[in-house]
DNA sequence: TGGGTCTATTGTCCTAGACAAAAACTTATT
DNA sequence: AATAAGTTTTTGTCTAGGACAATAGACCCA
């Protein structure tokens, strides 16, 4: 019965949480949490209540907290404070069809999720669709899983029908595809591809022409890529989970690669907290700015043609 | 005219190579390379010439090599042992149409590639193409970068065509699915979907009822979500990136973890290097296996009903 | 050939101090 | 009152070398 101190090291609670190991070691000197159990050879080892724990304080720093603030609370002021945030922020935190699809995913009925999905986007057009429903609930289903509300299987559930589902409704534009030819991926460290994919499907809509690489691309091989593709734009997909200290940094190398002819468009959820990009870098804040990017493009290169 | 020193510091370059912080420190330390400039604080400074041996070294390190042979030769050297492994590796047995989609690779042909994944799909049927087709190219296509022949983003073109490819033409079983139901997921770390996806059409064309969970799922998610979905079956899929040392053991752990009238399944290239895998946890070894192990599934099931 | 043990190699983790970078606060100036 | 420029506090990253965990290769034995 005496099993193997269940926690977990210090690279797995860098890999859950995105805080480096210098970070946590140096919370652990400074604040006094976390403080992991030691493994006989006197290595941290996480109990699961701790990685909760950061996890919230993690949210709550995206959003703008520091750590000296948050790190002397207890577990239950912190989901307080994030369950405030929540209800302060969004003004439609409870809409009722999003319920109805946490009420879906808690009881486990993919094939019920997927035609919910599916019928929304009939309903309103797969814009609207992603903006309304597929964001928010996206956003929804993070705070709910750092709260406890759900599991890690149950967010993967959900993140697999709504990949289907979008990748399914990807607009061709095989024949009707004009300027601008776009490449999307997202850097190295960036593991999620929902953004990626939503960026691709607004911009197909336009009627761009698409060139996904998927997730992870080195630097390097991006602006390769951009240039055997000769390709007009490249836009970057940011998650939450984005060490945002290094979004910024990244964003200028990128751009000083490129032919200053080239735009770079960054997006997603995981730029909310970088005050500033480096010059001649875009930032959508939403899906909806792409349409309006993409006119202004085309407008000022009908100009300059 | 005096530059800034010009150069990376230790995170550039670890987001750059890939190589932890720690690790080139201690290469520093053990080997002699990479040996950086200096700020006027004492932090490494690593100019452009030494970033582009790292890569070569990781590179080479992908393929196989191990640093305290390849770190003390010069760049030089490097390039000859990238160009020999090239070589060598070209005597591979070419089919003619696998030579053609390499070509459409290496000229960016992007919507020909995905024409010809879709031709190919409808000329020889869904199981077939996969098998004769998508396998062994991506077979090739891994052997193709590990020798130099083809960048990095030109593997993720090919990895996002046959993705987007392969998901258009998933079966969907809605109606007709019947037992077993079959959950599908990779374990943590293992990064690569291609697999999964493959094993999910190959098990929707036999009818079965699949659940996706996506890849990197923890441990312990799984047999919770195999409980809640009430699942016959778990299948994981392993890529030949999957530490194969770990493979047996943590099939061994899920099994364990697992009611014994679930069935676990494995497949996946990187089981090839595995010698044995535990009790009562069938290795497919190939997704031709597929048919026949449900086959097995249904009458044992018919039997004891 | 398959399976073990041993050994060399390689990567990760440890401590603790220094300082860089960013944010918050204070004061002076328009 | 708003802005700019300094100051302090807070926070994160880097440094050093040592210890040891994990892996791969070698070797031996059945």
């Amino acid at each position: 019965m005496t099993n193997p101190p269940s926690g977990l090291s210090i690279s797995a609670v860098e890999r859950e949480t995105g805080l480096s190991k210098d970070v946590l070691r140096i919370w652990e000197r400074r604040y006094g949490f976390p403080v992991p159990l030691r493994t006989a050879a006197g290595e941290r080892l996480y109990p699961e209540d701790q990685l909760a724990k950061l996890k919230l304080t993690r949210h709550l720093m995206d959003a703008g907290m520091r750590p000296g603030r948050i790190l002397s609370l207890t577990s239950e002021d912190l989901e307080k404070l994030v369950r405030d945030r929540q209800e302060t922020a969004g003004a439609a935190p409870s809409c009722a069809a999003h319920d109805e699809v946490m009420e879906l995913l808690k009881t486990h009925r993919c094939v019920e999720l997927r035609s919910a999905f599916h019928h929304a986007i009939l309903r309103d057009g797969l814009l609207r669709f992603m903006t309304e429903t597929a964001t928010p609930l996206t956003v929804r289903i993070g705070e709910a899983w750092m709260c406890g509300e759900i599991r890690i299987f149950e967010e993967h559930m959900f993140t697999e029908q709504l990949t289907a589902v979008l990748r399914a409704a990807m607009p061709q534009g095989g024949i009707a595809a004009m300027p601008p030819r776009v490449l999307l991926t997202t850097l190295l460290g960036e593991q999620h591809g929902l953004g990626l994919l939503m960026a691709e499907s607004a911009l197909r809509l336009e009627g761009a022409e698409c060139l996904s690489l998927g997730i992870q691309t080195p630097l390097g091989e991006i602006s390769a890529a951009c240039a055997a593709n000769q390709c007009d734009i490249v836009a970057l997909s940011f998650s939450v989970n984005f060490p945002h200290s290094q979004a910024a940094e990244v964003a200028a190398e990128l751009r000083a690669a490129l032919p200053q002819s080239i735009a770079l468009w960054c997006g997603g959820a995981g730029l909310a907290r970088v005050r500033r990009l480096p010059d001649n870098v875009a930032r959508l804040g939403s899906l909806l700015d792409i349409g309006d990017e993409i006119a202004k493009w085309r407008s000022a290169r009908t100009g300059s043609a």
